[in-house]
RNA sequence: GCUGGGGUGGCGGAAUUGGUAGACGCGCGGGACUUAAAAUCCCGUGGUAGCAAUACCGUGCGGGUUCGAUUCCCGCCCUCAGCACCA
């Protein structure tokens, strides 16, 4: 038989199946809420380097459910398209000086081959690019959307600004307090910026967490960024003035060992109190000083600094007592209300500065040390009327009393701040608002749309946006009016795109309501858990405000979502230039095809955890593609076997059952162990092997399409029906049930499957290697565990 | 420091609700084919002892529960990731 020409035979049939448009999407009159299914592989930004192993191991595991599932039928929708705005094209641009258009659209083309090489069943009719004027037409509606919901808005404000790119980053762009992109350190600069107004949402992001199917890591980090916390603000009134210090806590139980006050070196209440504040100048000199700490230096000492106001006290309102109050910058203005109440007693980082500033510590926890901070749990002490209560009983009375007497009430505060989202580049979409000759805010009218980016623009950075310079951009509007320059960042588009693949070249909306209501939400979503909380959480606050303004009756976008782990170099190391060990797939698919590219990409490991390439591996899958392909010569159509039939089907229920729990290494293994048991065989029933070349078929499409047609099918194989098993044929005549002695393995006896209990012991004791241990002593229990095992305890 | 993963042969990794630990693959050893090599095929492969049957040990460490623990409980160690003065 000839040799499995890999190349040949797969270009073959990725030419056929692009002529026959096998994967496209079904018309919306043939989907329904219960027959659709969305499977989405995250949007990539299309880099000049192409295909990464990691994006293979997105889209094969996306293609292999979206695969399976269209042969149960299902109505998929699957599409991959390009976040091809933002940064890396633009600086890419600056420094060879080609326009990023060009930069994008090889990429684009690039990337397209080699997903389509790798026989990803994806609809490309649907496919679209976030810098065509097609879909920023739409990010620029989402915009206005939210400006007419009172959701976008600017304000100055310090900002992460990064000196290399010449931009201002969302906070969720800053790690360890560096650019995410290119690494440097982020500055803070004061400017005015476009927000939106995520707080607005944060509550409802945060509960409806707990709605999701997602990785609880991914749920706990959105929840850590959202950061809610319940508690209450109360109001302490400054000694002979009448100002109010107002604090935010969550712990109002401890309130009568509060003993003193902090407030943030910004606080403005040491301007109001300036004439009462005998060291003022000290205190102005600390704030300054403060003011000048960046996060990172403030993160790396955590010694607690401070300075007392000398000649003001607060009066603590449950029992009257004066305090004394202190600036200090381990208290953040821009949490909560920027002061304190602190309690020593129960609170580590207020213990740490009363211990230091020898101030008072009073304990209204029972079951603590004076050694530490009790933050546990306990009875109140010290306290007053919440003496004998529980913590939980004790917060709730101390805000009913803070209402009743107007001091103060219960409250949830959020560590989520606003999102930034203007940015001062070229490659992007421009923000549709105008500024009239009052200088005042217009928005740009819907019909309008798109405000074209223009072509002929200096993209040179300067810290101003390039579109200022450019005459073209402000053509056309009124006479004294001028442009936003500004562009949108590219997380707005990545936070709607999903939306845009169902109604893609729709230009009376993003989407029609038909589609939106067949199609979404999205039932499985692979992405990478890098870098990734941003985007899922303004998706989902995208989804909230369309849900609102009534397009949509869903409001999470995502049901389900898993990320996939990292693959490293053969090193184990990450894969990177600078170590020399990046696998590229497009040399793996030249060296052993598609098929072997996926399938050992599936065989690695687990989708989710990080694994290293090993080339002998890929060898040793490339190794069984050819097992599979000499199979075939065996296969005779006037032969059945019985016993091929149950193994068949076992595998059937197997590889039906790794897929649905996305375990699709041990799906890999069952097929070696299958083609090892074929080979085995001197014939092959040809109805088995078409049982084998179905199920293999999700995730071999190539090999699995040439040897269906080359047993005699017509069709593709990728139409046809997931096969059902038939859970009679899987029962066992004859089973083993293995031996124990006090737990340990002592024989192994084959019974029929219908034996008693009675009977099998009786084998069981009668097992020669048994009766030994048997006769040691006396047996004093017997345990039988159906159709697995005996197990005899023995007590000599 | 807190939170969440994870520690299983030489390596990647398998093991329904506790029930034969190490599936499958790689590597390695031996053999066949070949002038030779590659490729391919066959046999073996957790450790120790033994010709073997078999026995003992073995899932990071120390305890516990159980007839039986990789799995459950308690206390540690290591490692990866996220958060980090958030009141």
């Amino acid at each position: 038989m000839e040799k499995y020409d890999v190349n040949l035979i797969e270009a073959k049939w990725q030419d056929k199946w692009e002529q026959d448009k096998l994967y496209s999407t079904p018309d919306l009159n043939e989907i329904d809420q219960k027959n659709k299914l969305y499977v989405l592989p995250q949007l990539p930004y299309p880099s000049g380097s192409g295909l990464h192993v990691g994006h293979a191991e997105v889209y094969t595991s996306c293609d292999i459910y979206a695969r399976y599932k269209r042969m149960e039928g299902k109505k998929v929708l699957q599409v991959i398209g390009w976040d091809s705005f933002g940064l890396p094209a633009e600086n890419y641009a600056i420094k060879n000086n080609v326009h990023p258009k060009q930069t994008i659209e090889k990429a684009v083309e690039n990337f397209t081959y080699q997903i389509k090489r790798m026989g990803i069943s994806v609809d490309w009719d649907r496919s679209v690019g976030s810098h065509e004027p097609g879909f920023y037409k739409w990010t620029q509606w989402f915009f206005l959307l939210m400006y007419k919901r009172n959701l976008a808005y600017r304000k100055e404000q310090k900002v992460n600004w990064c000196e290399s790119c010449k931009t201002v980053l969302a906070n969720e762009q800053v790690t360890d307090g560096a650019c995410e992109r290119c690494g440097t350190n982020a500055e803070q600069k004061l400017m005015e910026q476009w927000y939106l107004r995520i707080t607005e949402y944060a509550d409802r992001l945060f509960e409806d967490l707990d709605k999701l199917d997602w990785p609880a890591e991914t749920i706990k980090r959105q929840k850590d960024w959202i950061g809610k916390s319940v508690g209450a603000e109360i109001e302490f009134s400054i000694d002979g003035s009448k100002e109010v210090l107002r604090v935010f806590t969550t712990r109002p139980d401890t309130i009568f060992g509060a003993t003193f006050m902090v407030i943030a070196p910004e606080h403005e209440i040491i301007e109001q109190l300036k004439e009462k504040i005998q060291n003022i100048d000290e205190i102005r000199k600390y704030a300054s000083v403060a003011a000048q700490k960046t996060d990172l230096e403030r993160q790396m000492n955590k010694d607690k600094s401070g300075v007392r106001l000398n000649g003001v006290e607060a009066i603590n309102p449950v029992n009257g007592h004066t305090i004394p109050i202190f600036v200090a910058d381990y208290v953040l203005s821009g949490y909560g209300t920027g002061a304190i109440m602190s309690v020593p007693a129960h609170d580590e980082r207020d213990f740490e500065f009363a211990r230091k500033f020898g101030l008072e510590i009073i304990p209204v926890i029972s079951g603590g040390s004076e050694n530490e901070a009790h933050t546990g749990h306990g009875i109140l002490i010290n306290s007053d009327f919440l003496d004998g209560l529980e913590v939980d009983q004790a917060k709730n009375k101390t805000i009913d009393w803070l209402e009743e007497n107007e001091r103060g009430e219960a409250k949830t505060t959020f560590k989520l701040r606003d999102w930034s989202i203007s940015r001062q580049r070229f490659w992007g979409a421009p923000i549709p608002m105008l500024y009239d000759q009052n200088n005042e805010l217009q928005p740009v009218d819907e019909a309008d749309l798109p405000v074209l980016l223009p072509d002929d623009v200096d993209f040179m950075p300067t810290g101003r946006s390039p579109l200022t310079y450019s005459e073209k951009f402000h053509d056309g509007i009124p006479e004294g009016w001028r442009r936003e320059v500004d562009t949108l960042d590219t997380f707005m588009c990545s936070s709607w795109y999903y939306y845009r693949y169902l109604d893609p070249h729709n230009s009376e909306a993003f989407a029609s309501r038909e589609a939106l209501d067949k199609f979404m939400p999205v039932d499985f979503y692979i992405g990478g858990r890098e870098h990734v909380n941003g985007h899922l959480l303004y998706s989902r606050f995208f989804t909230k405000v369309l849900y609102d303004a009534g397009y949509i009756d869903f409001d999470e976008p995502f049901t389900m979502h898993r990320h996939q782990g990292l693959i490293l170099g053969e090193d184990n190391r990450k894969m990177s230039k600078r170590w020399g060990n990046i696998i590229n797939p497009t040399d793996v698919m030249d060296r052993h095809g598609a098929d072997t590219l996926r399938m050992y990409e599936m065989f690695m490991g687990p989708l989710e955890e990080d694994k290293a390439w090993n080339l002998d591996g890929e060898k040793g899958v490339f190794r069984f593609v050819n097992k599979i392909w000499g199979l075939q010569s065996k296969v005779l159509a006037d032969f059945s076997s019985a016993e091929q039939m149950k193994e068949a089907h076992r595998l059937i229920k197997k590889v039906g059952a790794d897929i649905e729990a996305l375990s699709f290494n041990t799906s890999i293994a069952k097929f070696m162990e299958f083609s090892n048991f074929l080979s085995r065989e001197e014939k092959i029933d040809l109805e088995v092997w078409k049982l084998y070349l179905l199920v293999m078929a999700p995730f071999a499409p190539y090999i699995t399409e040439e040897l269906w047609h080359r047993s005699g099918e017509i069709g593709s194989i990728h139409l046809a029906d997931w096969p059902l098993y038939d859970e009679s044929l899987l029962v066992e005549s004859e089973i083993s049930i293995v031996v124990q002695v006090n737990g340990k393995l002592r024989g192994e006896v084959k019974v029929a499957a219908d034996a008693s209990p009675e009977l099998i012991k009786e084998k069981a004791r009668s097992d020669e290697n048994v009766a030994k241990y048997l006769a040691e002593g006396e047996i004093i229990k017997e345990i039988y565990v159906p159709g697995k095992l005996v197990n005899f305890v023995v007590k000599s």
